[in-house]
DNA sequence: TTGAAAGCGCTAACAC
DNA sequence: GTGTTAGCGCTTTCAA
């Protein structure tokens, strides 16, 4: 292990000096900077971050806490925040939680002994209560909000989504459009419902709880729910479905596959996120898309900005796009009007 | 910030015995250590990671690297490592390459000033050489193998999976076979392509170079290969495709589509890697699946009882397992023979 | 502009 | 079984 005493002797300069040319250069004559970067380079030195870190009392080092880095939108924030503070020469500390309120508490703990300088979280329920374990810390939260005041959040205009999306397919004759929704306890969700509701509202159509249905994020729960809707009574069964995230749209197109449905000819589907799944399938699924690379790699960037003491928004809502493909048809009523005008 | 000072005071002891009540209970005296450990509590104390690591000359952390994180394999295997670690206390350090010697090299620079205790990676052709960066540190390869002497590997057995794909697709009456295959300077890739070509002979059907085709494992240049396979002049136009991994098998799939060949009509096609992709694309794909969380795990396991000392074998492979779905059919000649039988 | 010396929070020797 | 002491590798006073 070759130390900084090392370069020292090397260059012929004390162990502080040789620290300061490396890491604070202006604070040293330019023959004896360069003798000291040049002695660390042939001696191959790296500093220990270790011993650096517990000097200055932090480390150059992020957290950031996922909830499902199996899921492609997450992967996709991960690599961006990565991105982002590689660039800045900061180290990143990943956990994932599986929306494990313990497991969360536990990722917090562990991040805590090493003395981060930030933290980017997906915020579950429990995120509120477990951050008390990390006090002062500066936090973004990503993707949700927690509600926490004051909180510092990078999020994507859930609300103005979901509307487009239900305009869409309201714009299309549907009168009967279901929703799967994510947890009611989760702002992503909360917002996309409030979405789909003034949606109906505008487009006149009643709000029909029974037409709306929740599920737990994952596949499965999609189509769960999406079995449920399609069970309904002919006359009150939706003709089109908006699904609140990518996993539980997966879930419905299965269960429209199960039960011999065609899209969009039996049923039509608009889903929130895009993915390469969504792109290749047949057909096409028309989306709401969200930027998730810009998202995570922005609350990186907002965090590096607090970090350095420039003032920041609060709040920062990225727009998400509304990408028509082939999963949403008119409806078979609307056709026929328009048919016979 | 509550130290280690804090809890000593709080209990009555000294620093050295706080530590030792919470890192080696056995050498402390039991109403001593329940002082200490309940004075550590109520004070919601934390060790400092940093001065122990420091002052241990190691940390309780793991290396890991991968080379695309977008790529559902690659997620997988890190969350398996990260389960893994976790569970054993370790803390893991993720990077990201993108199959970038400068990315990894920069990755393993910092990783070396965190003093972890061990690396697992999915090496590229680089890493021989970047691992001077890294000198005595114990390393698992992982997926991928270096071909450094006496390096510690955990792999999937390419060979036998692809040789099964290919006899399957023999079997079906295919004569002209292609194969999309990854950069001969990577194990997996050169593997699975010493299958195909056994599969090949033992079929009695000659190798002919021009129906293997390279890519750089990205959907791209999966489609620009199958592309240029299947402008090949019909007679020598490969009826089946063997693909080399899961990111080129999309781009396959796409190419036939481009194409307005259908699957497994005009084209039969199998695939390495399963996904989610693959079992709900229709026609489902039928694949050579990977065990890759248990792959990830198995690494991260093996790294782990190497640093206990314990003995592990050098080299562990894994096996595939054939999935076979709808995207291979009997070769048109061979149907009308059977038919005609 | 540089060097000497102290100390970050912890654990390992060594004494008792 | 417990306390005292020293030191991990670095940065930062402070003094020169």
């Amino acid at each position: 292990m070759v130390g900084l005493e090392d370069v020292a002797k090397l260059a012929q300069v004390s162990a502080a000096t040789a620290s300061r040319a490396l890491s604070r250069p202006e604070l040293v004559a330019e023959t004896t900077r360069e003798r000291v970067q040049e002695a660390a380079r042939t001696l191959g030195y790296r500093p220990n971050v270790l011993a650096r870190s517990l000097r200055q009392r932090g480390s150059r080092t992020l957290g950031l806490v996922v909830t499902d880095i199996l899921n492609p939108f997450h992967a996709t924030l991960a690599k961006a925040v990565q991105d982002v503070a590689e660039a800045q020469d900061y180290t990143v500390l990943m956990f994932n939680t599986d929306e494990e309120s313990a497991k969360e508490r536990r990722a917090f703990e562990i991040l805590r002994g090493h003395l981060p300088r930030g933290l980017i979280v997906v915020p579950t329920p429990a995120t509120h209560t477990n951050l008390d374990l990390l006090p002062g810390l500066p936090v973004i939260e990503l993707d949700r909000a927690s509600g926490r005041p004051g909180a510092h959040t990078v999020l994507v205009d859930n609300e103005v989504g979901a509307y487009r999306a239900v305009s869409y397919l309201a714009g299309l004759g549907h009168r009967y459009i279901g929703m799967i929704v994510g947890r009611q306890d989760i702002s992503t969700a909360v917002e996309r419902h409030e979405g789909y509701r003034r949606a109906l509202q505008d487009a006149g159509l009643p709000y029909r709880p029974e037409l709306v249905r929740p599920g737990n994020h994952r596949e499965g729960d999609g189509r769960a729910a999406a079995h449920a809707l399609l069970a309904l009574a002919p006359g009150e069964r939706p003709t089109a479905l908006f699904v609140g995230n990518n996993e539980m749209t997966v879930g419905a197109v299965l269960a429209a596959r199960d039960l011999g449905l065609r899209l969009p000819g039996d049923l039509s589907l608009v889903g929130f996120d895009d993915s390469r799944w969504a792109q290749t399938i047949l057909p096409a699924l028309t989306v709401v898309a969200q930027p998730a690379y810009e998202l995570g790699a922005l609350a990186c960037r907002t965090l590096l900005s607090l970090l350095d003491g420039r003032v920041v928004p609060t709040s920062t809502r990225l727009n998400t796009t509304f990408i028509e493909r082939d999963s949403a048809a008119p409806s078979a009523s609307h056709a026929q009007k328009v048919g016979s005008a």
